[in-house]
DNA sequence: GCGACAG
DNA sequence: ATCTTGTCGC
């Protein structure tokens, strides 16, 4: 269940992966008779300190959540645009070996495709589990759209030197859209439709929302336990590069 | 060199 | 992401 893939120590080693990577993912696949959807959300004291994990477990057809998980670890490094994921993947995989059951996709709050390397939160976490992984961003990475209808449902495509992306997609009507992009194992429409499909009332998918609602609360009961501000200063910045 | 920049 | 009060609108 959780492939065994390289980890940078640097900067450039990192986006050396994601160029690597990209090669192996499947951008297709038809989610329509899933039911059990995963949400996952890291919830951290800014850039530096303990950050929790949280993944929950939502059924499409019970609407409700049906279990969830958390983990708790330190920052290895800021956030750094385009490297999300070497920052967040740690502590939800932990999260992940903690559930009792396999969800049948993943919505993530970050990009899938929609990223400077095509690789982004959403595949890179597909391509640990090798479950399918759809990316839902609340805000916009890299690629140009005109902006959608206001009706619910509609959706432009994001676009990115001449190529598909993503889609930007009105989730509710009159609200801010969001970024949906694949991750692993789903299509670029296939994977609107289960955003869309996992949005009842709210602007974000439910599956999100609670995980995003669950990590936040653990962090605050485990409250600001951790200074450790100075120990990594300037880490990752490519300075210190090669 | 100057902006842009998921969470 | 997080820090935060009030405020506009359905």
């Amino acid at each position: 269940m959780t492939a065994d893939l390289p980890w940078p120590s640097s900067h450039s080693e990192a986006i050396a992966i994601q160029k690597r990577l990209v090669g192996q993912l499947i951008l297709k696949g038809d989610l329509s008779g899933v039911d059990l959807v995963a949400g996952v959300d890291v919830s951290s004291f800014g850039n530096t300190g303990t950050m929790v994990g949280a993944v929950t477990l939502w059924s499409l057809n019970r609407g409700e959540v049906t279990q969830s998980t958390t983990a708790t670890a330190e920052a290895a490094l800021p956030y750094i645009p385009g490297l999300l994921a070497f920052r967040e993947i740690p502590v939800l995989l932990e999260a992940f070996r903690k559930l009792q059951v396999r969800p049948e996709a993943v919505i993530c709050d970050g990009q899938g495709t929609a990223h400077p390397r095509g690789f982004g939160i959403a595949c890179h976490l597909g391509l640990y589990l090798g479950i399918p992984t759809v990316g839902c961003g609340k805000s916009r990475l890299i690629g140009s759209y005109t902006e959608p209808g206001n009706p619910k449902g509609s959706a432009t495509d994001l676009t990115h030197r001449g190529r598909r992306i993503g889609q930007v997609v009105r989730t509710r009507t009159g609200v801010k859209p969001v970024f949906v992009s694949p991750g692993h194992l789903v299509g670029f429409d296939e994977a609107v439709e289960l955003v869309l499909r996992a949005c009842s009332r709210y602007r974000l998918p439910e599956p999100v929302r609670a995980a995003h609602k669950l990590a936040n609360e653990t962090r605050m009961e485990l409250g600001r336990v951790t200074p450790a501000t100075a120990g990594m200063k300037g880490k990752w910045n490519g300075l210190e590069d090669e």
